[in-house]
DNA sequence: AATCCACAGGAAGCCCGGGAAC
DNA sequence: GTTCCCGGGCTTCCTGTGGATT
């Protein structure tokens, strides 16, 4: 290995650093200083402040779109909150669920109960550990037996336990909100400990089609996240970029790019974010001393390209196939691809598969799933005589989708495939 | 003005798999 | 285990429609 030295490595030190630290520019990275959510909080550290006092914190929803830094928000008070509570020898744990992965009554109540179980065990002596209830399965146990085993580790010692549900619009499009009404009704099972609830929603409208007593327990307080706006997108980037990238290391511009395509794409700063880091990554990758607003665009085109890639691979193999038949029709006779020129080379490509053919009504719904996520352009059109359709254009690049579909679906011969024959328009 | 094409897209109901309740 | 229920994917049937053609 040694004689190689002078090789790759040495090489890549060489080269100007573009990255001081890039952790400081992902977006799971939860910074001690959050510019333009003052208001916020301060509204949620008022809330927090009370169980430092004695007192049972009220119970908080907070709603904001995705990228308005609600987690980062809460994550960094939690720590804030943690700190001093042990400053001050008060015993408050903090408890977070993501409910997009634990989506059940079950689960939240089982996860809850061990996450409680483990912070006592680091709490008390270890001789105690016979007295515990067990530790709970993550499945077997009615729920209801559960639920006891939670409030009598709750109790178990005074405590305040902040409970933070993520993404808790999960739990009620999943129809399994009542578990909502149990942790609501909580506090007036226990004697010796408090529970508040922080309910975390990207949907704004969630909370309009949930319990009514469930809305007025866990929502006693509202804080909403705004989506940041351009400018001040780029203080948040400003900010990162110092700790993240090297001195001097932008262009000017950069930044204001960054923050101006994820400002129109509803203030998300996990975008903006991504986009920078990205762009940042790109200047590495071509050995660049700076990086330049053209490096920032290649890296929204390759973001987007991303996300259409595993668009396309996730779909389901009807829709890979219908979009095949679109791609078909477009290389033969390049665009106006109509509905039942697409259902005529698609059912001879099940054929050819042995699939099963669905119908033309379904057939339509799925060109109309693909427009909807900007995999194809479909608009509605009157061609007289000849009828109302819809044209399909692709909007995606094809070799991307023949990489995508081809692990799946074998196309053999195309030019055996149906052509209708081409009207006259216009 | 009336006709009629080639679909769009809504409504209702079927089927099936999976989870909860019995 | 069985039964029940629910949601999603799908079909069938249907009504609606913009504008070239008659």
């Amino acid at each position: 290995m040694k004689e190689k030295s002078g090789g790759v490595f040495e090489e890549l030190l060489e080269t100007q650093q573009i990255f001081d630290d890039r952790e400081y520019l992902r977006s799971s990275y939860v910074p001690e200083n959050l510019p333009h959510r003052e208001e916020q909080i301060d509204k949620l550290a008022r809330i927090w402040v009370a169980p430092l006092r004695g007192e049972t914190p009220s119970n908080v929803f907070i709603y904001g779109k995705t990228g308005t830094g609600k987690t980062a928000t809460v994550k960094y008070l939690m720590e804030e909150l943690e700190g001093v509570a042990s400053d001050l020898s008060k015993e408050i744990e903090v408890s977070y669920l993501n409910c997009e992965v634990v989506d059940t009554k079950y689960r939240v109540l089982a996860t809850l109960a061990n996450n409680v179980r483990e912070e006592l065990i680091d709490g008390v002596d270890v001789e105690d550990l016979s007295d515990f209830p067990d530790e709970v399965p993550m499945t077997g146990w009615p729920t209801d037996e559960v639920y006891e085993n939670l409030v009598e580790l709750l109790d178990y010692r005074e405590q305040f336990i902040i409970v933070i549900l993520d993404e808790i619009d999960r739990l009620v499009s999943k129809g399994t909100s009542d578990v909502l009404y149990l942790l609501s009704r909580l506090n007036s099972d226990l004697t010796n400990a408090k529970v508040g609830v922080v309910g975390i929603s990207n949907d704004l409208e969630f909370a309009s089609d949930l319990d009514p007593r469930i809305k007025s327990s866990l929502g006693e307080e509202e804080v909403v996240f705004p989506p940041y706006n351009a400018p001040q997108l780029e203080d948040i980037l400003e900010e990162r970029s110092e700790k993240g990238f090297s001195d001097g290391i932008l262009e000017d511009g950069v930044i204001r790019l960054c923050a101006a395509h994820a400002a129109r794409k509803h203030g998300d700063a996990r975008k903006a974010l991504d986009m920078l880091r990205n762009a940042g990554e790109i200047a590495e990758e071509e050995k660049s001393k700076k990086v330049t607003t053209s490096h920032v665009t290649k890296a929204s085109k390759k973001i987007e390209r991303d996300r259409m890639e595993e668009a396309v691979e996730s779909l389901p193999n009807q829709s890979k196939l219908v979009l095949m038949s679109v791609l078909v029709l477009q290389e033969r006779k390049s665009s106006r691809v109509s509905t039942g020129d697409i259902y005529e080379v698609y059912s001879s490509l099940c054929q050819q598969q042995g699939w099963e053919v669905l119908s033309r009504r379904r057939v339509s719904g799925l060109i109309s799933e693909l427009d909807m996520m900007g995999v194809v352009n479909a608009r509605v059109v009157s061609n007289g005589r000849h009828g109302r359709t819809k044209e399909v254009e692709l909007k995606v690049d094809p070799l991307q989708v023949r990489s995508a579909v081809q692990d799946e679906i074998y196309v053999q011969d195309l030019d055996s495939l149906p052509v209708r024959k081409q009207k006259r328009l216009g």
